[in-house]
Formats: structure tokens, sequence, C-alpha cells
DNA sequence: TGTACATCAGTGAACGCGCGTTCACTGATGTAC
DNA sequence: TGTACATCAGTGAACGCGCGTTCACTGATGTAC
């Protein structure tokens, strides 16, 4: 570690990990401009070189975790061997997809939540890449390939997304209804939606 | 007004009044014990009278969120006036309750977030009205009717829950994807949940 | 019914704290010739 | 290649702010006799 370890460096890119690292344990409610500069040996007033204000950097940030989770997405989809046909292969990717959302919420859950967190400021650029579009695009994936009819092609996006959306945010939020335990809660939804659609 | 409002009065019930209204138009955590004292132009110190913290008036506020909403469950429930049999009957008002859940979350958005806000203090009674017994007896009320086959009378109320709790999350959240507008997202998902469970 | 006293719900000043942001500045880096 | 200068990424002190909580207190209310 030399003294002056970000003058004239990489402190943006220290500034986004380190905030992402703090977001994971303490959540980004709790994101501190201070903290981060303290955490990093600078100034706080050094941030301001790279972020407008505190509320452009935590947008910053909730898009980066958003972007992970899409990441997460794409791996898992990617990740399925099927040897079905392109129908059942289909299915198999669109679930493959479902649970990786639940999954990541739960591995993840200060992440989860920090990915649609309100925000004031917007996004200066488009999600890359998009949770929404893997989405969209595995729904289209089935239509394709006839696992689901084409008249649920505008309707299955919204209802697989309200599916695991609600299910990682009861699970991750401590809300569950005590009393009731389940181990498949994550099956029960994904074989859920695939009925819902089909 | 008299000048010293709540000397021996009912300091508790107004500052949770208070806090609820404050709640509505600013959310939970914007919630500040000197701003609510100031409301009721009472000294900070008094709310530690009725309150041994801050977290344990947010705690209180959480629970009286969570209640109202499943007020409005009941009440949604109890408006539906069916002419068809028992079957019909029962899924008719399992889907009243699906979109009141819904419609209350976008009506009343910081509400809702409160309900289910995080809180270090847990809630020292049960939930009363409890949205979660409110959906589990509507699916009781389907299976004895026989609207949907007692082989899902575990999973029902966790599918049924994860649908609407994730879309009044998105519709509340304005994480909306761009480019999509859905005049029907609550029939769809309400509808969706239905085909899930049957 | 009146009085002495205990209880209890408030007051108001103070505490320590850490925040976001601004400002004049410094010293390293990059650039023109 | 060396030098003069502009640029730019940092520093560090200070600002105003409002928070949760504590403390010794006061004065109204309720109670025993």
């Amino acid at each position: 570690m030399s003294e002056k370890p970000y003058h004239h460096g990489a402190l943006e890119a220290a500034l986004m990990d380190a905030a992402l690292d703090f977001v994971q344990t303490s959540g980004i409610e709790a994101l501190t401009l201070r903290d981060l500069a303290r955490t990093l040996g600078v100034s706080p007033s050094a941030v301001y070189r790279h972020f407008p204000s505190r509320d452009h950097l935590v947008s910053r940030v909730s898009q980066a975790a958003r972007e992970s989770l899409a990441d997460a997405l794409l791996e898992a989809r990617n990740a399925v061997i099927s040897n079905g046909r392109a129908k059942r292969r289909s299915v198999e990717r669109f679930e493959a997809i479902g649970r990786a959302y639940v999954v990541f919420a739960t591995q993840h859950p200060s992440l989860f939540a920090a990915a649609f967190a309100l925000c004031d400021v917007p996004p200066a650029a488009e999600d890359n890449p998009s949770a929404w579009s893997v989405l969209v695009d595995s729904v289209e994936e089935m239509v394709v390939s006839q696992a689901i009819p084409a008249s649920r092609r505008a309707d299955a996006p919204i209802i697989a997304w309200a599916g695991v959306h609600g299910l990682a945010n009861i699970l991750t939020a401590s809300i569950w209804p005590k009393g009731y335990a389940f181990d498949n809660e994550i099956d029960a939804v994904v074989t859920g939606i695939s009925r819902a659609i089909s």
C-alpha cells in the first residue's frame, strides 16, 4: 500500500467496489460517503470528483446490483444441459432463470434489496445485462418452441416476475409466517408459474 | 386546542395516529421521534413515556400497517356477492383478496412498504387480523368447496402470496420495465395464480 | 369533604454523534514547444 | 530532451444540520384517611 494509493489512480472503480462490498453486509440505506472514503483512506471530498452527490453513487451501486442479478440469471440459464427437445429445453431454461432469481436473493439479500431500492437519480444507461430482457427472451423461446401458447406471450413475463420477485422478497424480508416451514417453496412457486402460463 | 393538550391525555394514541399519517406520505425510514413530537406540540422526551425507543415505535407502526392491509383484504372478501354455488363463490372470494392486496399497495404504497419494513424489535403481539391467516382460510375454503384439489393445500398460500406480493412490490417500487405498459397486470397475475393452484 | 402525599406524564436543556457538502488549497500528471 | 504551464485528482478544515437519548425537573392527577 503506498501512502497515496489513489492519487491519480482508479478511485472511481475502487469506490464502486468498496460500495458494493459494504452494501452486501450492511444494506444500501446505511451507505455513507464518509465511511466509504474512510475505508479507502481518502478524504470525503475526494468522492465528489467522481460522483456529484451521494444519490448518484447510490444510483450507480443499485444498477450494478441489478446487473449482477441479471448475470446470475444468464449463468443459470446457460448452465442448463437438456437432453430434451427444444420444447422441453426452453421450459428448463425458463425455470432455471426463475430459480436463480430467488437463489440470488437468498444468497445476497442486501444486494437484492439494493437492486430495487427507490432512487431519486435515474440510471444514466440501461441495465446491461437486463434481467427483464433475459426473462422476456426466455418467454419468447418458449413460445417459439410451442411450450406455451402465443396468447400468453404478453402476460407470461409479468406473471413470472411477480411470482419470483414476491417469493424473493418474502424470503429475504424475514416476514415468513411463523408456524409454516416450507422446504420447497422455490419449487412450489416455479412450477406454479409454469402451470400459470401454460 | 388547549395549551397542554396531552398532559395526562391520550399521547400514545395520538403518537400512533400521527406516525401513521406521516408514514403514508414520507415512508417509515424517514419517521423521526423529534419530528413526531413537534407535530403534536410535545417535547421529544415525552415520547419515551410510551415507547422505550424509536425502534419500538417503528415496530408498532409497522404492525398497524400490516393490520390495516389485512382489514382491507377482509373487507374486499366480504364484499363479494356471488350468485354462484360454493365452489365458484370460494374462488371469487379468493380472487377478491388477491386483487385487494395489490390495490392496497398501489393506493398506499408507503404504508405497504412500512408493513414489511425490516425491524429489530419483534412485534409484542400477533397481527390482528393477520393477512396470512385470511389467505390460508381462503385456500381452505376452496379446498372444502372442491374448487382446488386438496393436494394443493400446502403450496397454494405461498404461490398466491408470492404472486400478489411480487406484483405489489413491482408496481409500488416504480421499477416497471420501460416500454411495457399493462392495463391488466392485476388480472393477469390473479388469474394466473388461480390456474397455478387449480 | 378536605388535606397530605405519592404517582406519573409531561418539560427543556444538554449530550455526543455523524452526516452531506463546500471551499480554498496543493501537488502530481500530462502537454506544447 | 528539457522546460513552462495547464489540468486535474486529491487534501483538510469547516459549515450547518438534525438526530436519538438522557437527565433533573415540575406540575397535574389520583388516592388514603
